[in-house]
DNA sequence: GCAAGGTC
C-alpha cells in the first residue's frame, strides 16, 4: 500500500480524485477520514493532516542543578547536555538563591528560572494526537511514503514531523516528496511521476522558527507577567510578531500626541447658474458650491482680506472650464491580505472575516481564503466561473454581458505565486442560501472576482475657475461617463458630484461666501484592515496569523477600540521592551530571521547555529531586563492599577483594587490607603476583571469570574450582598456519626470569608467530617448514597449541565478512578501526586 | 498561564 499524507483532509481528497482511475473511497481511520484507490492496481491511501501535528516546547521534566547542568531525558530519549554557557555560571540574583534543594524547575513562572529557560532543551510533543494514531495506523502497513504536504517552509516542517510519526512505527519504508503548486490533474501527475527527496534543510529552517519563537516567546512573556504580578490568567504577552505590531500602533499614537495642530481658515462661495435673483436663488438645479482657489489660508488676515474683497459681490465670471477624463483600473484579485482590507472597509474585521471565509471554503462556494497569490493560473476556466455565479440574478444581466464579449481576460496584481488562486466565487449563493454576515462577504467575494474581468471606469473631471471681485475660486466635478466595472463593484465608490453646465466667460450669481476656522489633523489611527497590510509591508505575521495576531493585542488588552489605540499597558510594555530588550520591538527581528532560514535551506548554515545565536543575543537582552525589574514594574504599574480598579472603597474612599497577595499570589480586593485602611473581600477562583458597572442590588462594585472552563460571570464583590446569599442545603446524614450510631446532618454551606463551599457535618467539633464542594453551580441534595462510601450524593449544576458526584475525597471510588487514569498513561507510569493527595488530606 | 505557524 502506498500512503500519501497532505497537510490538510481537502488536498488528501482532491488529490485521490486526481489520481485515482476510478471514485475513490472514503474511509476512516478511527475518526480521521482516509481515501483510498488504485493506481495501475497498487492501493493507494490519501490522509490529510491538520497543519503541523507536533508542537515544540520544553522538556516538561527537566530541572537546572548547581552541580550537573540539565538533569533528565527528553521524551525523545536523548539525554540533554549541560551547555549553559558560562555568563550564566553566576546567574544576576543577588538576594534570592537562584536554586531550590530541587534545581531551578523550568515549568515554574519563576524569574529565577529565566536565564535558564533562556537555555531550556526543546522536544516536540504530539498536539494532534487523533491524526498521529490514525496516521501511524496507516503507516505500519504502508510499503511506500509519499509527503505531499504544502510547497513551502511550512509544509515541509509538517511532512517532515508526520514522517518521523510514521518512521517511529515503520523505519523501512522508502519515502519521497510530491511537490505541486495547484490542484490540477496535469500539475498533480506531474508531481507524483516526478518524485524528489525530503528537503530536510528547509525542515529544519521551519524548526529554527519554531525554537525562536517559542524560546523568545516564553522568556519574555513571563518576565512581563511575573515582573509586576496581576493575578492567573492576566497574562502580558510578547512575542516575535505581536510586539512589533503594537509597536507600530504605539508609535502612530505617540506621533498623535506630539502632533501640534495649526489653525487654518476655508473660505467657500455659493454660486448659482440659473437664477441671478429671488426668493429660489441658490437653491435651484443650477446652485453649487466651490471652494477659494487658497485651499487653506495659513492666516486670519489673508482669509479675512479675502472675504473682505468679495463682500459686496453679488456675481461671479466663470474664467475656464476644464473638463479631463481618466480611466480607473479595474481592482486585481483578492489575496487574502486585500480581502480583508475590503472587508474592513465594509465593517467586518479581520478576524471575523477569516472566520466567514473559512466556514464559505468549507461549505464550497469561495476558494481557499488563505493566498498571497493575486494572478489566477491560466488552469483556471474564467468564463466557467462566471457562468457557475450567473444563476444569481444580482449578477445574471453583467455576467451576461461579459460573457458575451468573448474571451475574458483578467487584471493581474503584483504578488504572483504558485500556492493557491486568488480567492474566488466556486458556487452560486444568493441572500437565502446564507446567513447575512456570511453573504455580505460572498457577495465582496464574487463582485470583485466579476470586476478583475471588466473594463477600466472612465470618470469625467470637471473643473471651473471662477473669478469674483478679483478673487479666484475653483469648483470640481466627478461624474462617471463610462461605469466599467463599477457597474458591477460599487465598494469604496464616490458619489457622483455634478456641476451645473456653465459656460467659459459666462456671468453667473453669486450668494456669498462663508469662512471657517480649522485646525491640521494628526496622523489616523490604523484601522484593522490598514495594520494588516502594514503588516504584510514589514513581513510580520502570515497571510494565516495575521488577524489573529490583532486579535492577541485585544484579548490581553494592549491595544483597544477600532480604529486601533493602544491601552496604557500597551504602551508600558512597548517602551520597556523597547528600552532594556529592543531587539523583539522591531520587525527587523523577522527580516533576520527569514534570511538566517533561507541560510539554513541552502545549507550555509545550521538550525542549531542559528537558534544559538539567538539564545545567546536574548540571554544579553533578558540580562539588560532583570536588573531593571524596579524601573519595569513600575512602568507597569499605573496601567496595571488602571485595570485592577474595581470601585471605591466604602470605609475610606479609596481605590478598590483587583490584587495579588505576595506570598501565595491569590487574588482579593484591597483598599489602594493600605496599611491605615485594611478593607478587603475575598475573591472566588479565576480570571478576574472589573467591570464598571455597580451592583444593582446593593451598589457595590462587581468583577467578572471567569472560572476554569466555564462561561464567565459577573459577581458582587461584597459577600453580605444579598445577591451573594446563598441558602443551607441539608445533604443528608453524616456517614461517620451514622457509623458511631450517633445521628447528624450534613449541611453544605459557604465560608464568607474564603468563598469555599463545603459539605459540613452539624457535628463537625466532635466527628470532623468536612467535604470540599466545587466552587460555583447551583447544589441540589439527592436521595442517594455514595455506593462505595455511603456519603450522601449531591448534583451540581454548571453552565455545562448536571453533574452528579460524591463529596467524599477520601472516597474509595475515587482512588479507583484515579488508579485507572494512571494506568491508561502510557509506560503505566505511577502517578504521585495521587499519593501525595491523599496523605494531604 | 508562554509564541507563531499550520488548519478546523
Amino acid at each position: 500500500m502506498k500512503l500519501v499524507v497532505t497537510e490538510k483532509n481537502d488536498a488528501a481528497q482532491k488529490i485521490a480524485d486526481l489520481l485515482g482511475a476510478t471514485k475513490p473511497k472514503a474511509d476512516k481511520v478511527f475518526s480521521t477520514p482516509v481515501y483510498r484507490f488504485d493506481v495501475d492496481g497498487e492501493e493507494w491511501v490519501t490522509i490529510g493532516l491538520r497543519g503541523h501535528i507536533l508542537e515544540p516546547d520544553f522538556a516538561p521534566q527537566l530541572v537546572y542543578k548547581k552541580r550537573g547542568g540539565w538533569q533528565g531525558v527528553t521524551a525523545e530519549g536523548e539525554a540533554v547536555p549541560a551547555d549553559i554557557p558560562a555568563t550564566l555560571a553566576r546567574p544576576p540574583f543577588k538576594k534570592k538563591k537562584p536554586f531550590t534543594e530541587d534545581g531551578v524547575e523550568l515549568k515554574s513562572w519563576k524569574m529565577e528560572a529565566l536565564p535558564y529557560l533562556v537555555y531550556a532543551p526543546i522536544e516536540k510533543l504530539p498536539k494532534e494526537k487523533d491524526i498521529i494514531r490514525s496516521l501511524k495506523n496507516l503507516a505500519k502497513k504502508a510499503d511506500s511514503i509519499v509527503i505531499a504536504t504544502d510547497f513551502d517552509r511550512e509544509g515541509e516542517l509538517i511532512g517532515a514531523d508526520a514522517l518521523a510519526c510514521c518512521r517511529e512505527v515503520n523505519p523501512t519504508a522508502p519515502v519521497s516528496r510530491a511537490r505541486y503548486s495547484a490542484f490540477t490533474k496535469a500539475e498533480i501527475q506531474g508531481a507524483f511521476s516526478n518524485l524528489v527527496a525530503m528537503d530536510e534543510d528547509l525542515a529544519q529552517a521551519g524548526a529554527s522558527r519554531q525554537d525562536i519563537d517559542l524560546i523568545w516567546g516564553a522568556v519574555l512573556t513571563r518576565y512581563l507577567t511575573l515582573v509586576k504580578f496581576a493575578g492567573y490568567g492576566n497574562v502580558r504577552s510578547s512575542g516575535r510578531v505581536q510586539t512589533p505590531t503594537l509597536a507600530l500602533i504605539v508609535a502612530r499614537e505617540r506621533e498623535r500626541m506630539a502632533f501640534v495642530p495649526e489653525d487654518y481658515w476655508v473660505i467657500r462661495g455659493a454660486f448659482d447658474a440659473d437664477a441671478t435673483a429671488g426668493p429660489t436663488a441658490g437653491e435651484g438645479p443650477g446652485a453649487f458650491e466651490a471652494g477659494h482657489a487658497t485651499a487653506r489660508f495659513k492666516s486670519a488676515a489673508a482669509a479675512d482680506a479675502a472675504m473682505a474683497a468679495v463682500a459686496g459681490a453679488a456675481s461671479a465670471r466663470v474664467a475656464a472650464v476644464e473638463t479631463k477624463r481618466r480611466t480607473v483600473a479595474a481592482p486585481v484579485p483578492f489575496n487574502t491580505t486585500s480581502l480583508l482590507a475590503a472587508a474592513s472597509s465594509e465593517g467586518l474585521s479581520p478576524a471575523r472575516t477569516m472566520r466567514l471565509a473559512e466556514s464559505l471554503y468549507m461549505d464550497g462556494y469561495i476558494s481557499y481564503p488563505r493566498v498571497d497569490n493575486t494572478v489566477y493560473p491560466s488552469s483556471l476556466d474564467l468564463a466557467e466561473v462566471v457562468r457557475t455565479i450567473a444563476d444569481n440574478p444580482a449578477y445574471a444581466p453583467y455576467c451576461k454581458e461579459l460573457l458575451a464579449k468573448g474571451a475574458l481576460t483578467a487584471t493581474r496584481g503584483k504578488k504572483e505565486t504558485t500556492d493557491h488562486p486568488p480567492i474566488y466565487p466556486t458556487a452560486k449563493a444568493t441572500p437565502d442560501d446564507l446567513p447575512p454576515a456570511e453573504y455580505k462577504l460572498y457577495n465582496l467575494v464574487a463582485r470583485r472576482f466579476l470586476a478583475t474581468l471588466s473594463d477600466p471606469a472612465v470618470v469625467e473631471g470637471t473643473k471651473v475657475s471662477l473669478d469674483v471681485a478679483g478673487e479666484p475660486f475653483v469648483a470640481k466635478g466627478d461624474v462617471l461617463a463610462v461605469p466599467g466595472f463599477r457597474a458591477i463593484y460599487p465598494y469604496g465608490l464616490k458619489k457622483d458630484e455634478t456641476l451645473p453646465a456653465l459656460a467659459e466667460g459666462a456671468t453667473i450669481a453669486f450668494n456669498g461666501a462663508t469662512c471657517a476656522k480649522k485646525q491640521t489633523e494628526p496622523p489616523a489611527r490604523y484601522s484593522q484592515g490598514k495594520l494588516i497590510q502594514e503588516m504584510e509591508k514589514l513581513g510580520l505575521g502570515t497571510k494565516s496569523t495575521r488577524h489573529a495576531i490583532i486579535e492577541r493585542l485585544y484579548q490581553v488588552k494592549y491595544i483597544q477600540n477600532d480604529p486601533i489605540e493602544p491601552s496604557q499597558l500597551g504602551m508600558a510594555v512597548v517602551d520597556a521592551l523597547d528600552k532594556f530588550a529592543p531587539h523583539i520591538t522591531h520587525p527587523d527581528m523577522t527580516a533576520d530571521l527569514e534570511q538566517k532560514m533561507d541560510d539554513i535551506a541552502a545549507g550555509a548554515t545550521t538550525r542549531e547555529a542559528v537558534v544559538g545565536t539567538s539564545r545567546n543575543l536574548l540571554s544579553q537582552e533578558l540580562g539588560e531586563l532583570l536588573p531593571h525589574s524596579e524601573d519595569v514594574k513600575e512602568a507597569l504599574a499605573d496601567a496595571v492599577a488602571a485595570d485592577a480598579y474595581v470601585g471605591k472603597c466604602p470605609k475610606c474612599g479609596k481605590d478598590l483594587q483587583i490584587r495579588a497577595s505576595q506570598k501565595t499570589k491569590s487574588m482579593f480586593i484591597g483598599c489602594a490607603g493600605w496599611p491605615d485602611c485594611d478593607v478587603t473581600y475575598p475573591l472566588p477562583k479565576g480570571k478576574i476583571e472589573s467591570v464598571p458597572e455597580p451592583c444593582p442590588t446593593c451598589g457595590m462594585p462587581q468583577v467578572k469570574v471567569t472560572a476554569f472552563r466555564a462561561k464567565p460571570r459577573t459577581v458582587c464583590i461584597d459577600p453580605a450582598c444579598a445577591t451573594n446569599q446563598e441558602p443551607d442545603v441539608v445533604v443528608g446524614e453524616c456517614p461517620v456519626c451514622k457509623a458511631a450510631g450517633k445521628e447528624s446532618k450534613l449541611v453544605a454551606r459557604r465560608n464568607p470569608r474564603t468563598l469555599k463551599r463545603s459539605v459540613t457535618c452539624e457535628n463537625f467539633d466532635e466527628c470532623g467530617t468536612r467535604y470540599p464542594l466545587p466552587q460555583y453551580g447551583a447544589l441540589t441534595a439527592t436521595d442517594e448514597v455514595c455506593e462505595a462510601c455511603g456519603a450522601p450524593m449531591v448534583i451540581v449544576t454548571t453552565a455545562r449541565g448536571p453533574w452528579k458526584l460524591c463529596p467524599n475525597f477520601d472516597c474509595p471510588a475515587k482512588e479507583q478512578e484515579e488508579e485507572k487514569k494512571a494506568g491508561a498513561r502510557k509506560g503505566g507510569a505511577k502517578r504521585k501526586p495521587a499519593a501525595k493527595k491523599a496523605s494531604k488530606r
